[in-house]
DNA sequence: CTCCAAACTTGGAATGATTCTAAAGTATTT
DNA sequence: AAATACTTTAGAATCATTCCAAGTTTGGAG
């Protein structure tokens, strides 16, 4: 939407675009499950269609509060639920947090942990593509989503405790 | 060891051998990391070492405690830590429970978890052996596991549930 | 061999993310 | 409007994991 392409889309505009995309289809798959599209549910599903960071329950919880005071964790907990059984999202595990990351990128790619900071970043990896239905097919799974991470410490932790050799470890 | 090899290396005793060099890989690193070998880290290596069950700390617990009536969990935990920390184990997160399930088996392999069951299989992929250094080079971090798994349903739990669509999330 | 300090283990208490529950709110259907 | 089916919400309950203080064990110095 909005294809101007005056001589190139404009960074935001598509960026904009990519994110609207990705939040109908969430709604979509909702709807087509046969659950009610709610405010909370539309503003949790806005939130994560434009996030790349990898949040946490609590973090979506407290990005969304000031904007809609009534909302409750537990509203947020269920629809994440509900977006994990769907496939929509991904559950990636701790990050030497102890909280549960989630993952909106369906796209192929592995996710980097910093046990340090606790943040995770995408790596760009078309081959892992092709795995999840070769592993469906191997296993006779029925597969709902994947955690491919590795974990470890970033460059700029790295840098700020070079001597330290013991991070945590999950 | 124990190599007669009247023929060929028995199942069991080839099984017995692998193990008990990967015990010895754990232990020479505990060593090496200049830790102690107490009585309690050897017999968590020596589970570990035996074990292909992706088991919990919990589950590491209950095995040993018969054998060994005063481990403590914690124990099991710190020993964890360490290990994980040393990158001989991997966590691998939770498989529909909410406890961190651990991997050592660290040839190159996709761990598949039913989130019905809690059961965690290996999938073997030497493909996935070249991606560990390609991932740290590509990005600068230090890696010390990994945790990649595709979870859904086992072949078994869903012929148990045809019906049921709604496995838990996580 | 004896003694000491450091490294370890342990049981119990504390933490805190996630789950559960019951009550109240909202949409949908009759 | 009333009944019904879904949802949200606040607060309590869980329970895996972490923290802590105290008691043990270990390796080495003397
Ligand atoms: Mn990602
Ligand atoms: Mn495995
Ligand atoms: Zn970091
Ligand atoms: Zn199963």
């Amino acid at each position: 939407m909005t294809g101007h392409a005056t001589t190139q889309s404009q960074p935001t505009t598509s960026y904009e675009a990519a994110a609207a995309q990705r939040e109908a289809r969430f709604l979509e798959a909702l709807q087509a499950a046969g659950l009610r599209l709610t405010a909370q549910r539309r503003a949790i599903c806005h939130y994560l269609a434009r996030t790349d960071a990898h949040p946490t329950a609590q973090q979506i919880y407290e990005a969304l509060k000031p904007q809609f005071p009534s909302l409750s964790l537990t509203t947020v907990y269920n629809t994440l639920d509900v977006l994990v059984r769907l496939g929509l999202v991904y559950a990636l595990g701790g990050a030497g947090d102890r909280a549960v990351h989630y993952e909106t990128n369906t796209e192929p790619h592995i996710n980097l942990a910093c046990l340090v900071c606790h943040r995770v970043i995408d790596l760009p990896m078309p081959e892992v593509g092709a795995w999840r239905s070769r592993v469906a097919e191997a296993s006779g799974f029925k597969i709902l989503g994947a955690r491919l991470v590795y974990y470890g410490v970033c460059p700029e932790c790295q840098r700020q405790n070079p001597a330290d050799d013991n991070p945590p470890s999950e």
